[in-house]
DNA sequence: CTAGAACCTCACATCGGTGTCAGAGGCAAG
DNA sequence: CTTGCCTCTGACACCGATGTGAGGTTCTAG
């Protein structure tokens, strides 16, 4: 299939597959006129791309994680091997992060339901108060 | 105290101090020679500002959600508590892809060391294969 | 063969948070 | 008052992924 296929797809832009091509995590295989072509395997490269993607990692850091993901070989290296450990391991902190960040946002939410859920009269006067009083 | 003690007590530079005032999710009060100054008070500000950024709100949500942080009050309009929620679920949601991508990078790894771990002579056969066989 | 759709490369623009520099002014200790 | 540190504003630069547009080429249907 030719670029655009393989754009609608996947839902990535044409721009954006030739930029992994250019960054080295897609490759394709050229036409006589210079057109790329793609396969399926290429469908499901790109979905990895992008779940990568989507998890924070940079276009430098998944062409790191690549050639080890493509097939186990002995291209792969310990040190790769570290390097997807320390990638999974920061993925951890940070949904950590995002989990500590759901958290204070969840205390919020509950403590402006709890002021809305009260009386009228009773909200006039500590509108000052980070928490509702016990 | 002035900008350089609450820079080095948060550990945010000056700078990205100064930017998060003119987004209007910092206050400070001015000197009369026009140097800003801040409480204890603040300290706590910029840390829930640095949490809501490494969930990855933008200053412009975070701005939107300060209102309701402050206190629980009238100005907490429903607009906003549902912007809170909002919030909350993208970031359940963003939980999941890292989630998916941390899972994903484990699979990895293990094939990775399930093929390390194999005696070198049963190697050089299935270099092409992404799964070990069963 | 021709028209039109799809594709090519190259280059510049965008976004948000931050770094950095220049030039000027505030503030406290001596 | 001077010295030295801190701060002020304003401007420009950066990063990485993507958008956009120009100008030219390839492919395919009729």
């Amino acid at each position: 299939m030719r670029i655009g296929e393989l754009s609608s797809r996947t839902g990535v832009s044409v721009r954006s597959l030739r930029y992994y091509e250019e960054q080295g995590i897609l490759t394709s295989v050229r036409s006589a006129g210079g057109q790329r072509h793609y396969t399926e395997e290429h469908v499901d490269r790109v979905g990895f791309i992008r779940c990568l993607f989507a998890a924070g990692l940079s276009s430098r850091a998944v062409a790191e994680l690549l050639p080890c993901a493509d097939a186990p070989s002995d291209r792969t290296t310990g040190a790769a091997l570290e390097r997807m450990r320390n990638e999974r391991d920061r993925l951890s902190d940070r949904i950590g992060e995002l989990a500590r960040a759901r958290d204070r946002l969840d205390g919020l939410i509950a403590a402006n339901e709890a002021y809305q859920s009260r009386t009228p009269s009773s909200r006039s006067r500590n509108s000052l108060r980070s928490t509702p009083p016990p």
